[in-house]
DNA sequence: AGGCTTAAGATACCGTAGTACCTTAAACTA
DNA sequence: TAGTTTAAGGTACTACGGTATCTTAAGCCT
């Protein structure tokens, strides 16, 4: 029996779907293009001609599942409970699903990836970032806010963030608490009422 | 003429020499493994009985120059004044040799290195880092110190001068000076007396 | 239905990081 | 000085990211 050729959209969702699988239990380094295309039932060019790299691919697999977590921006009128409320739903989606080890895989997983491409992602569609400033447009919008604040300052989140995925300690609501109450209010309270 | 056989120390400064000298001229995905070995009259084999990968030889590379700045640990009697001081003499370390271009250099040349391996660093051997906590050391020892530090936050500055680099704008003094002002000493004051 | 265009399938290929393995010079030991 | 150990030199190899090129199926247009 032969595979009837998928084409389209179709094709692209089984590709990542395929990719998911095999992330789910295979390290970065170690997942090869061969590996995703062979488990994808393709070949390589056809993923070259959708995506540019592995690591552009990986990340495109693992925004699907970031999509499904559905965070709620949170809206509690205030910027420290919004905070708050975001790391909370992060650490309880991570433990949701099959992503118990999420951190060790994240760690081992997207560690191949390269600093360039992270950092190039960094400003243009890195997730957590979005959310920020969105938390930060709706204290625009209550008035809250005393001046603009730089553009940099956005990333504060996920570069601690980054950061604390990659030290070996736990990752837990209180270590994220932590870090809103120590690390980002104290900056982020001068641009606030 | 035989060119004789080098051995220890001699034969790793000469490889970190060379690749230097490569890198002055090679963007890091493009120099290779056996142009260093070449460059530096070797093979691949000697470069790997040393270092475990392409990243670990040009950081360890890089770092001989770093030595060179011979940064100054600053102690003013201030955190916050130490704190300019170092940025303003990385700014100026930056500005002499051929480092002119040095930041758009670190962007393409660093860029091929990976998350895991330069987070793996961050703690171990950032030069950077080690600074921030020579300074609070100094802290300590005046009776500045309110509380201890958790860790991560040492890792701060480096994070946001990663972060600055890889944007787009300049980097200038004033860049510093805002970061420290508005991002760290707000974080770092809470542990100061 | 027949012809055309697009993109998937298939295979072969290139370049480089990293490894295996053997030879040989340098340094150490007696 | 002879013998031994250590590490450098040299060559060949593997595996994988990424590309080139050709064939062929799917979908579209008339």
């Amino acid at each position: 029996m032969v595979q009837k050729r998928r084409r389209g959209q179709q094709l692209e969702n089984d590709i990542l779907a395929a990719t998911l699988e095999l992330i789910a239990t295979t390290k970065y380094e170690d997942l090869t293009m061969d590996m995703i295309a062979k488990n994808a039932s393709t070949n390589k060019n056809v993923l070259y001609r959708r995506w540019n790299s592995k690591a552009d691919i990986v990340l495109a697999a693992l925004r699907t599942q970031i999509g499904k977590f559905n965070l709620e921006i949170p809206d509690t009128g205030s910027v420290k409970k919004d905070l708050i409320k975001l790391f909370d739903e992060i650490v309880n989606a991570m433990s949701q699903m099959n992503y118990q080890n999420m951190i060790g895989l994240a760690k081992e997983r997207l560690g191949g990836i390269t600093l360039g491409e992270y950092f190039d992602k960094l400003n243009r569609d890195n997730y957590l970032t979005q959310i920020v400033k969105k938390i930060f447009d709706q204290a625009r919008v209550r008035g809250d806010l005393k001046a603009e604040m730089p553009q940099q300052f956005y990333n504060i989140p996920i570069l601690l963030t980054l950061d604390a995925l990659f030290d070996d300690e736990p990752i837990t609501k209180q270590r994220f608490h932590n870090l809103v109450n120590m690390a980002l209010m104290p900056v982020y309270d001068r641009f606030l009422k």
